[in-house]
DNA sequence: TTGCTATATCGTTATATTGCGATATAAAAC
DNA sequence: GTTTTATATCGCAATATAACGATATAGCAA
């Protein structure tokens, strides 16, 4: 029951959905994520944190930065599941399209390293 | 994305989603469900209103009882797909093992009309 | 070493959620 | 009509959640 309402509360949220949509197209670090929510860093990384610890995704060093993307599900057999639903839902939905369309610009070369 | 959001919602409270697997063995009034929660009533009118809204279950009166059960889907297409998933999981969950287990006792003739 | 950059964590505030008891509504019985 | 019964709604307290800024940590670069 555990694992299964942390699944469900992840996604409760509409951001965190967009950032599993977002990583549904490609992998991203943490000022990418957050340079397309137009979240402060802290909140940003605090859904990832949710994210994580629902076993819908993972991360991955790279350095100084910290790569995200959807995980393969061994954590949690109801996000499985749930990562392959989203992967069709939500794809006509108004906010994710907008969100979709500025994803290219959106670089950690352009953002980060000032 | 608001509906998506409303069907999760109603899914992240453990006792909602008790309520789930209740009305998955049966359609049940408010009594019966009060009863097996063991909540106070507005609680659990409360409860079923959340999951009524999501499109996830349908109330039909019946006199003075309102039956609540699985909705058929058409209100909401994400709920179909989680009404179906929960369709097979946590049924090894120890809580819904027990609640399962104790539901042939709760009967609305023994339950109300005291 | 010192600085700089990306990310994580802490502390706080505003809002949402969950529970309850009290009250209101609706339908049946008297 | 009044009473009874099942359910719904209201108002409140306790807790959880989501946002932020400030600070801490980790890794690269000089």
């Amino acid at each position: 029951m555990k694992s299964f309402i942390k699944v469900m509360k992840a996604l409760s949220d509409p951001s965190r959905v967009k950032i599993m949509k977002m990583l549904q197209n490609r992998m991203m670090c943490v000022c990418e994520i957050q340079a397309a929510l137009q979240f402060a860093q802290s909140t940003t990384s605090k859904h990832l944190q949710i994210l994580e610890d629902s076993g819908l995704i993972m991360k991955k060093k790279d350095g100084l930065w910290v790569n995200y993307s959807l995980a393969d599900g061994s954590e949690n057999p109801y996000a499985v599941s749930l990562i392959g639903s989203l992967t069709h839902w939500l794809d006509a939905d108004a906010e994710i399209q907008v969100l979709m369309g500025q994803l290219p610009d959106i670089q950690r070369e352009n953002i980060c390293k000032k």
